[in-house]
DNA sequence: AAGTGGTCTAGACCACCAA
DNA sequence: TGGTGGTCTAGACCACTTA
């Protein structure tokens, strides 16, 4: 509740904010109206209003007539940086989805994600049609995520899995071409000099590691495409 | 001017957009005062200052006490997608950047880049210290940017060059991932079997074609790394 | 049908900063 | 130092929605 803010509306943000951030405040819960925030800010209604649509516009919370401002469900689907899920990307090409387990294990964490504790490393193939059209190599943290270890992950590819069980507020991915290698040339059924797209992406709840995912295209059938305008976001206001 | 929008400061704000989208109100440019979009539209100030703050907050325009308020310079390093200008790149690591043309020629366009009339076709090097790091295939159009045909790219990257010159406002980005060949391994000195990475980006301004480019890197000494947030937003109002 | 948020008005005072 | 944008008030009317 206590934080000074220059202007009075900035304080309001601030203060709804600090709760949905803390979890005080959970996703579906329903805030104040806005005359109780003018009740209790002893503040015109243009105020509350300013600060509730700057919440409503950064994606903290959802207003609807005559019912309220509620807490927003977090948008989970990162397609921020032009990376969309595997499986809608398949079905929009109107092929079916797959996805087949290869290898399951428990292990400390590896060389390319710091992590303490066990992990539970995952291998597996994303198939559009019959043709794999990914490998996935993926590591998550049973500290961070205790339930992944009862999952079967036979069919269902993890990330999904992941994006509806755990919140997760900050991801970093990496994008580079590599050689498929002998390894995943099998694996892909290529050839092992082909080109291939690699996305790697970490995924942290607040500073404590969640899980990484290393995902392998071949790069004759996979690329990434993305529409952008120049630092200027939609003014809808 | 003429846009319906269901209220009045998105009216404003569409038309404010419109004059920037067109060029019509190029970057730097004042644009009115608060007061005399209030005569002009017949509206509070509240209302005008409620919409200019979204162009604000959406990258439009800046605004300057005493000053006025003025249309912003286009975010030109395209960090949205995680591409990153070259040169910056390279200078930041600590190494010495360089371009070199290799081939410059005036043609109709070619088939992966539908453009109406003559365009400029550019072929060059990007180095880092004294290896090349990216070859880079441009086509611009000369309808859109005629002074292209004047200009000496012999050592500065036409990337630089355009986007100081010509406002964009929208692009598209591919990323691929592929094989050398015998040509880009020759001039990027990496065996013909490398895996690169394939950047390329198409311009426009409203409709209108502006350039087109093809950077590619060997995939050993290059990637693309971007951070990400879930969908909220900094909610500064 | 009642109450919510959405929008707008017509004022006001203030801080800042360029002229 | 005057004029700009930044903020806020105390109203008002409206559309929508759900209870």
């Amino acid at each position: 509740m206590r934080r000074d803010a220059s202007t009075l509306h900035q304080r309001i943000i601030a203060d709804v904010e600090a709760r949905i951030r803390s979890g005080e405040w959970r996703p579906g819960h329903r805030i104040p109206y806005e005359h109780e925030f003018v009740a209790q800010y002893g503040c015109a209604r243009a105020t509350v209003s300013k600060a509730l649509q700057a919440l409503q516009a950064a994606g903290f919370i959802e207003r609807r007539k005559k019912a309220g401002s509620f807490v927003a469900q977090p948008q989970v689907h990162a397609a921020l940086l032009g990376i969309p899920d595997i499986r809608r990307v398949v079905t929009e090409r109107g092929e079916d989805y797959g996805f087949r387990l290869l290898a399951r294990s428990v292990e400390p964490a590896s060389d390319a994600w710091p992590c303490d504790g066990a992990v539970l490393r995952l291998e597996g193939v994303h198939f559009a049609g019959a043709r794999p059209l990914a490998i996935e190599h993926r590591e998550i943290s049973l500290v961070a995520v205790p339930d992944a270890r009862e999952v079967d992950f036979a069919h269902e590819a993890p990330g999904s899995w992941l994006l509806d069980h755990i919140p997760w507020t900050d991801a970093r991915h990496r994008i580079a071409a590599v050689s498929a290698g002998p390894r995943i040339a099998r694996l892909l059924e290529v050839d092992r000099h082909q080109a291939c797209l690699q996305v790697e992406r970490w995924t942290w709840q607040v500073d404590r590691p969640i899980t990484f995912a290393r995902q392998t295209f071949p790069g004759d059938r996979y690329d990434l495409v993305g529409d952008l305008t120049p630092a200027r976001r939609p003014a809808d206001a």
